[in-house]
DNA sequence: GCAAAAGTGTTCGATCTACACCCATGC
DNA sequence: GCATGGGTGTAGATCGAACACTTTTGC
């Protein structure tokens, strides 16, 4: 309870901040975003790769991406390329968050490239239509390309493992598992997204009973869904609230499947 | 249960990842690191601002950091510069993360910057000593920087509380207090540390208890410690987990202090 | 002696888990 | 009829928060 902001000296050898900057003196960067947009698609987890069409990786699969232009940040990026990609976002609202960055100086044998990586959660999306332009995209369940059925361009591979991680480990404290499914959706499917994603079945009675303590998770809609067997179950659509609290558990930790 | 891998076209418009790049045709970007070094002096948590000597913002607080080499990435970037500015690192080690990158257009007002913002948790350092190229820097009390009490440069200060956010929230499910720590200490050492960075004083018996109840969150060491009223405490080092399972909790929720 | 802090124990209530059961509907 | 899945209930175990108590040392 003694020293606190005590005026010190440190030494400093190398640059500060941007001061005394030379362009010149350092190489172009590049700056890119690239996105892992991951839906379920008749109940496995898909992401959308784009299939490359010049070297390097000629003809590997490789992560929907692009430039960040010179008036926009990374967030702006991302929207963009992923209404472009997709066609969703535009009036859709999609889950969009800022991953982490990839800076390897080899990881774009051509040049400097740094990539800031984002995850995307969307509902099953109608097909869209090819157009003119059109470059060959498809999804991949996310286990296929994982298992290390294809292989990834760039360094995707690791950017893919890691935005599975982050997904799975954000469905324990975070209500994003909605932006899975369409505008209502039953209790039931809502877990479908969570067994899924974990890879683990969790008891429907006690989720039920905590998806609605949650104050905002979800809130329920004047309508239940018909067409399939059993009693008309209850509809719900996506409340205000972010946060689990207390969290969701997986069974086992960290690791997956 | 039916299509799954099925083969779509999606209509492109922007540019598909590092393809037919052409480099005049965008602005150079700069890329850097900028830190959040954060440690507890004095029971309180402060961390290292560096006073800008050139304009803009001459005079005003700012993060240390600094340009990445053309030949390593942002991770060793922030290793390099935080040996650079405080000495630590070298041969103590420290937690250093990646925060998450910032990017907007305007945040330097001389050209386009890209950040990836860190966070490190070190010690209390000693006092270095100033050499011959010292820039003046010195160790703030958040409380005070983040009230408002100075103005920081750039973005820094969205950056100082997006930091301290995640350390708070760090805390519930990693084991990076130790971090704080030095070599040895006493468990109510590193209850203070939680007390100090969520606000709110946790009940040491049940602090014990749980953190006794994480395999490898703390080892026993072969000492004790002396020279302080009450009986000899056992002293523990840092164990080899990094993750609590089932992670500790704040009292209110997200929100701080 | 007294204050400060370590270490141990216990109680009570909330929470979670794991089931069992009934019901409504499509085929 | 029967499989499918929604909705309700409950007993037991587990966990965690709160608090009481003893002990040991520096001053």
């Amino acid at each position: 309870m003694t020293k606190q902001n005590s005026r010190v000296e440190v030494t400093v050898s190398g640059p500060i901040a941007p001061e005394n900057y030379d362009p010149s003196a350092y190489p172009p960067f590049a700056v890119t975003v690239d996105i892992v947009i991951a839906t379920l698609r008749g109940g496995r987890m898909h992401v959308l790769l784009v299939e490359r069409g010049a070297d390097p990786y000629q003809g590997a699969w490789a992560l929907p991406g692009g430039f960040v232009e010179p008036d926009e940040d990374a967030d702006t990026a991302a929207k963009r390329e992923l209404i472009e990609e997709t066609g969703i976002g535009r009036s859709t609202p999609v889950h969009l968050e800022q991953l982490r960055t990839y800076s390897d100086p080899g990881r774009d044998p051509r040049m400097r490239v740094v990539s800031v990586a984002y995850v995307a959660l969307a509902p099953d999306l109608p097909d869209p239509v090819a157009g003119s332009d059109a470059a060959v995209a498809r999804w991949w369940a996310v286990d296929d390309v994982v298992d290390g059925e294809i292989g990834l361009a760039f360094d995707h591979a690791r950017i893919l493992s890691d935005a599975v991680e982050r997904i799975r480990a954000k469905l324990e404290y975070a209500t994003v598992a909605t932006s899975f499914l369409p505008r209502v959706f039953t209790l039931g499917e809502l877990r479908a997204v969570y067994t899924e994603v974990w890879g683990e079945a969790l008891d429907l009675q006690n989720f039920r009973r905590k998806v609605l303590a949650v104050p905002g998770f979800v809130e329920p809609v004047d309508e239940v869904r018909t067409g399939v067997p059993g009693p008309r179950a209850q509809l719900y659509r996506a409340g205000d609230a972010t946060e689990i609290v207390p969290p969701f558990r997986r069974a086992p930790h960290g690791e997956g499947r």
